[in-house]
DNA sequence: TTAAACTTTCAGAAATTATTGAAAATTAAT
DNA sequence: ATTAATTTTCAATAATTTCTGAAAGTTTAA
């Protein structure tokens, strides 16, 4: 298989695995071609690439960028900027870990610990009950806020890494 | 406040939550209104609490059972059925890790092993480019199976949980 | 300045996903 | 068997999300 052809078939296959990902088709795609071309692209070149308008293309540009997986790059003496991908695998799991923990993990614990400061009226066993709900939810979200924590030291840590696997 | 509002509160911001980890406002809410609610619940019951149709009841119970996430109980003598949420928090995260893993990460190993027993043609360098991320990608993947199965052997494990405290 | 190169924004269109409700299917009681 | 209660399905509709493209904005060079 030529390589184009293969590449073709990450990016696309990527941009759909990224709806299940919760993120958004155009913006996995563009981040499937950076990934894997060394060098930085332009706007033009993705357009072209992907077939995608240049306001899409801009719009999931800053988005990436946002996730601090993409960076804006200048060539000295060209006019347009260049786009290139953070290129370690370690780097970008954090990334999208620490994204994922602030979209997901956040606003949960915001409404748990909103309710469990509230007083309840009414059936003292319902109101046990819906309390230790909540109270069970808030420790398993603390919970994961540790697993991503530790996700996050796995990665420059081989010995860390065969400390999970052996857990695990 | 009324037990009752706090509920709905729960339910109603459980909803919208459910959007950014992928899940169906419809769905989720179903959920949240099974979980605070000890005893099961018919579904004319749920469709009257939280205003929802008959079929999208219907549809989203019968998706929370495939998550194992709810079962259907039938009261002696009573002709229609009830739905219990299973009230366990542990067994929940590991059943909503479980159905992630199955969704999220087995569509893009699977990718990903196809990519890499594929030869291909073309600039060398390029190729060794596009076959480090693969590699880097699908070890990834693999890294993230470890830990989901971490985290189902933390569950049951005041031990593990410190542990992992400890670590991260 | 002016103009050309490039980037950003955003209203409307298109695509996707969720929801309804009524008809069909199933189940259980008479 | 017939009927009544309940569940399931699914075409049509509604809601939401994504994408486009052209206009407005910005930057740089002459």
């Amino acid at each position: 298989m030529q390589l184009e052809e293969g590449r073709h078939k990450f990016i696309q296959a990527w941009g759909s695995l990224g709806s299940s990902w919760g993120i958004n088709k155009s913006m996995a795609q563009i981040h499937a071609l950076l990934l894997s071309t060394p060098e930085g692209l332009s706007t033009d070149e993705i357009m072209e690439r992907i077939q995608l308008s240049r306001g899409n293309v801009n719009t999931n540009l800053r988005e990436l960028i946002n996730w601090k997986l993409v960076r804006k790059e200048t060539i000295l003496g060209e006019r347009k900027e260049f786009f290139v991908a953070d290129h370690d695998v370690h780097s970008i799991a954090q990334h999208i870990m620490e994204e994922r923990k602030r979209r997901e993990l956040e606003p949960v614990r915001r409404l748990l610990q909103q309710l469990i400061s509230t007083q309840f009226k009414g059936n003292p066993e319902e109101i046990k009950h819906f309390q230790e709900l909540l109270k069970d939810l808030a420790d398993f979200v603390h919970q994961m806020e540790n697993l991503t924590n530790l996700m996050t030291k796995i990665n420059n840590n081989n010995y860390m890494k065969k400390l999970i696997k052996a857990l695990s």
